[in-house]
DNA sequence: TAATAGTTAAATACGGTATATCGCTATGAG
DNA sequence: CTCATAGCGATATACCGTATTTAACTATTA
């Protein structure tokens, strides 16, 4: 290296936004989850610095809220089925197979009010398949039981599915995994009930527990539009 | 100060024990929510250093999942009502109540897998109280569903609630609160079925919805339960 | 064309985090 | 009374989010 090598020519910065700047997140979440989501990594991944995402983001959370509402455009079916029913299941099956696909997805998932637009697009299409079925107060409530089944069965879902992952055992297995200390828990005869769960549960497919459990809240739902309340 | 003083006699370090470990970081928890908890400001309320901790724990990770299990003793109810639909609907309501009180349990609700000696006696009365209603495979889908509902509506009720205390206005105002974002969002006339929702919907207490939703449910497991799958 | 104002990126700084390592010290055993 | 040892605290490392300052470049005006 020599005064006479030219410099190189500054490179231009590429100029930055929203959309670049939360698929950059979005990658990142994918690879190592969300924890390995730092502002300053999303930043070094797009040739830029630290601070210049406070352009475009407040803050942190922001950034994750982005990062949810864009997962929402996976999660809004290109076309609608025109049954209710089948409509709030597709919501329910694309939600899991968005979360299973963006595992970060479930630490996210009923943390916080979702108002992007996607995410409202979403909402939108399921109000309108519901839209004059029972009055309003019962077609919210349904939508609200569907999803509040859906969210907490897909987090239990990547909750075991984590746990099983870090011991490296199947479920079955998995009491005698996660430590001498479940095992030892249920030596104690503490806990007979769950002993016997434990032992005689059959292995169920993840995806067939997630569709019966739905199934039969679609069933109360069916129940409660049918007959709206007096 | 001169080299004469004679130093502090040096105060006993109080012994510490995980019990009283996991009461400060609840403490902590309770007054300023889950972030306020960091292991350095746990063992400083204990008047001990922060590598103190690291003898009776070994990450924080671990220290959340005794917080989530300590709360669970105010979850296990003192005695069991006979029915099964009332033991799951205390259970729910018990959940949700701990989770009032202690809004951080919204954040670790269905996170990881709960297996705390509390945790497994609460799960074991679940399960002793279902006990030969169905099949095992049966009852273990009606506990899991019914437990999806209320961890899902448990987090979407506490995270309204902030949203809520953020802006300080009800949900009634809330669209005008949410900044202007959301109203020009509604105006926007591409979600018309939102639209109305947010305009007619009734305002309706938390805990009513959050009872009515668990019924449905216990509706749909009750039918399940009579009739066993073939 | 020169100078200046304005905008934008980068560097630096601060106060925090979890946790590994390691030297000291106080306690109890012999 | 000495010595081994366990447990504790200080220190060190490698991050983090974000505020503030500095530098660089652009565009505008004189």
């Amino acid at each position: 290296m020599t005064v006479w090598d030219r410099p190189e020519p500054p490179t231009r910065p590429v100029p930055l936004d929203r959309e670049r700047i939360v698929a950059a997140a979005i990658a990142l979440a994918d690879e190592g989850g969300l924890e390995a989501v730092s502002l300053r990594k999303v930043a070094a991944r797009l040739d830029a610095g630290p601070m210049r995402l406070y352009g475009y983001i407040s803050t942190k959370e922001e950034l994750f809220d982005l990062m949810v509402d864009e997962v929402h455009t996976e999660i809004l079916p290109a076309e609608q089925p025109g049954d209710w029913r089948e409509v709030l299941r597709t919501r329910a099956h694309r939600t899991r197979q968005a979360t299973l696909r963006h595992e970060w997805l479930a630490d996210l998932l009923g943390g916080r009010p979702t108002l992007g637009p996607n995410a409202l697009a979403v909402t939108e299409a399921t109000l309108a398949a519901l839209d004059g079925l029972a009055d309003l107060d019962t077609v919210l409530r349904a939508v609200e039981t569907v999803s509040a089944y859906f969210t907490g069965a897909i987090r239990r879902e990547i909750a075991n599915l984590r746990a099983e992952r870090a011991t490296g055992l199947s479920k079955r297995d998995w009491q005698r995994a996660s430590g001498p200390h479940v095992m030892r828990m249920l030596a104690t005869g503490r806990f007979p009930a769950l002993a016997k769960a434990v032992h005689d549960g059959t292995e169920m497919d993840a995806e067939a527990s997630f569709a019966t459990g739905l199934d039969w809240v679609l069933d109360a739902v069916a129940a409660k539009l049918a007959r709206p309340p007096a």
